[in-house]
DNA sequence: TAGATTCTGTACCAAGGAGTACAATACCAA
DNA sequence: TTGGTATTGTACTCCTTGGTACAGAATCTA
């Protein structure tokens, strides 16, 4: 601890409070009275502990990514690949669907458009997107080294494919769907697998 | 044509340029400046023509659906079924990539979040994806009665299956994939296709 | 206890948002 | 030509947005 007067709140369960605000409404659609609101702290004291709304959305999105959605690299873990990529999507429907927090997945809707003033937002996102594509396309370049897949499939294909599922989920999640019907939207999809 | 100062513009030219606007920012990252430049009106000739901002998105949305998205009802109209859904993804892709026209679809991105004041809109966005939801089941309750789908297929499972493949694909689209790489990834969904 | 330091809270600022008043203009009908 | 009508263009309004100045309060160090 050092000098001066003692911060008054936590900075992880601020930035939790802050994380539902954009997850429900995005990066946009999130005011700061709303996020102040929210994280149970005045304006001044969020510009100085996080610098402003982009500096405090990446943080939320850092916080997001080694935290909720950290199921990824948890299921891909999996030693069978074909299981992985089910605990995959079942553990995707279970954050998507969870009741505590907004339905559908802050990286998609934090920015999937925008105005001019947050393209580097969207940009971010983008990235983050393309490295969740590629934690998959190297499980699946794995399993076929070891002869799980089929020599003639196309991991990068194939990991599309999954990653489009999982956005897709994303989707009927933030627009109402239950979790039992992505459960079977997720077993459909697993008839896709190669054999 | 009636009487008084006639209009100087054509009012679905003007529509077809503000659905690029809002397909590209969404409804709330457009601005009424970006809307009017593109349409080549000024604002007070936009207010007198569509009402107010929110307005004229549903009227782009109309204009969307059954222009670029009317597609959908082209592909199911197909007499087989398993060739009706391979079109549609098809021609999905086909829209989701135009290089005239933003990347994705406007009815994921023109509103998939919002702040509490486009709530409407989303909402209205959301009964859209409902309804094409609606379009694919029906056609696969079709096929199925047909004999095309074995009896113990689940229509709406697969309906949604379809549904989440698209929006997946959409999202792909607006995060900058190819139409060569959507073009396989459904190649790789067909195969889940019942047999 | 005094000073340095950092956070809190009120109150403000500039910029940009959507929406509109009103005079000027262009057409039709008579 | 004249009057009625609807559109156009300029210039506004009001509100919300993100961001900040500054005084007061709470802690640590010496």
């Amino acid at each position: 601890m050092s000098v001066g007067r003692p911060r008054r709140f936590d900075l992880d369960q601020a930035l939790d409070k802050a994380m539902v605000v954009f997850w429900k409404h995005g990066y946009e659609g999130a005011t700061l009275p709303e996020l102040t609101e929210a994280m149970g702290i005045n304006r001044p004291s969020l510009y100085a502990a996080f610098g402003n709304k982009e500096e405090l959305f990446r943080r939320v999105v850092e916080r997001y990514v080694s935290g909720p959605a950290s199921y990824i690299q948890k299921a891909l873990a999996q030693p069978i690949a074909r299981a992985a990529i089910q605990q995959l999507l079942d553990s995707s429907i279970e954050l998507l669907t969870s009741p505590g927090n907004p339905g559908g997945c802050l990286v998609l809707q934090g920015a999937l458009v925008c105005g001019a003033t947050a393209e580097p937002v969207r940009q971010e996102l983008v990235a983050v997107r393309a490295a969740g594509l590629e934690l998959i396309h190297e499980r699946l370049k794995r399993a076929r080294r070891e002869g799980e897949l089929p020599k003639d499939v196309d991991c990068a294909d194939l990991a599309r494919f999954v990653t489009a599922v999982v956005h897709g989920l994303s989707i009927q999640a933030a627009s109402g769907a239950t979790r039992k019907q992505l459960l079977r939207v997720a077993e459909v999809a697993m008839r896709a697998w190669p054999n």
